[in-house]
DNA sequence: CACTTGACCTGTCCGC
DNA sequence: TGCGGACAGGTCAAGT
């Protein structure tokens, strides 16, 4: 779920917080989530001092003061917590933490959608003294007592220790697109960049991460709803003026995200742990049943893409001029 | 080659 | 209450 307002709120909290720290330790449980822990990661990483934290895409850099780049995606359900000396629980309490699933359940995230979408303000629960749980997967100290706890649920995501000059050559890197907030980036390019898969339908391109970068599910239903885009349109079909203004929404809508600190549905917290409230600002997304805000017309939920797709029937007309 | 579907995972929710 | 199955959706691999 992090797209690219979640990982960039994650970025800004990340940069306050680990530069300038030194890597004391390192723990990890599952193979998949750091691929080259066994053989690499004490030799390069042990010792190593934290310097820039960074993102491209959906995908955080943490660079360090060696050769080497922390890369972490967090894909549907990662989190990266830092937690101060002291704050959390001790790494011994793991093996009891997974063993015993009660305790797990002493941190469980409230159900966001209800607390999120109906406004309770910006949410402050925070994970801090609860951590590590039975969805951390690697865990980094420093040498200041702090941690960073890598989480995730559903072991998709991954951390990987590589050379700072491999990072831009591996696959994602090579083909991802331009950052759709890039300063020199323009409605032009976007449209152009759309019509390279021009007869596709426009939520599947927006998805393609190497035609634009860091749009996901939740961005692509926002921005296609702004811009009054039928999802299932071919990129073709769609009028010049609508793509533009397809560009300038998305744009809108991602920055407001981040300024919201993201959206939070179900696992996504920020780098302390809090929560985001930007889907108390959706106006499609997760409001199946529910009344466009433009037009009043029941919001619908579909598939598109593959993808659970939420629109409103009426502003956003397949056959639209 | 362009495009779609399946696999990777596990927690949650729905229907029986 | 319990259980099976569908669902969630980012990305890569495999299939059409």
């Amino acid at each position: 779920m992090p797209e690219l307002p979640e990982v960039e709120t994650i970025k800004i909290g990340l940069s306050k917080l680990l530069p300038g720290k030194r890597v004391s330790g390192v723990w990890h449980d599952w193979a998949k989530s750091f691929p080259n822990a066994e053989e690499d990661v004490r030799q390069f990483l042990i010792g190593a001092k934290i310097v820039v934290v960074a993102r491209r895409a959906k995908v955080l850099l943490i660079e360090l003061d060696s050769k080497y780049s922390l890369v972490i995606h967090l894909k549907m359900t990662g989190q990266l917590v830092f937690v101060a000396k002291g704050l959390a629980g001790s790494r011994s309490k793991i093996a009891d933490n997974k063993a015993q699933k009660s305790l797990t359940t002493t941190y469980e995230l409230p159900s966001t959608k209800d607390e999120v979408r109906f406004g309770a303000g910006h949410p402050t629960d925070s994970l801090v003294g609860n951590l590590p749980d039975k969805s951390t997967h690697v865990i980094f100290d420093f040498d200041d007592g702090s941690k960073l706890f890598f989480n995730d649920q559903r072991k998709f995501g991954w951390v990987r220790l590589l050379p700072k000059a491999e990072v831009p050559n591996i696959d994602f890197f090579k083909k991802v697109g331009p950052e759709p907030l890039g300063a020199d980036f323009t409605a032009e390019q976007f449209r152009q960049r759309l019509l390279r898969r021009k007869n596709s339908n426009i939520k599947a391109v927006l998805l393609d991460q190497t035609i634009v970068a860091g749009v996901g599910n939740i961005y692509a239903d926002e921005s296609l709803w702004a811009a009054k885009i039928h999802p299932e349109a071919l990129v073709r079909d769609v009028p010049k003026t609508k793509l533009n203004n397809l560009f300038i929404e998305l744009q809108k809508i991602l920055l407001l995200s981040i300024q919201k600190g993201g959206s939070t549905d179900k696992n996504y917290v920020d780098a302390e742990g809090k929560k985001g409230s930007y889907l108390s600002f959706a106006s499609v997304f997760r409001r199946e049943g529910l009344p466009c805000p433009r037009c009043g017309h029941t919001i619908m939920k579909t598939k598109v893409a593959g993808r659970g797709t939420h629109i409103c029937p009426n502003c956003q007309r397949k056959s639209s001029k």
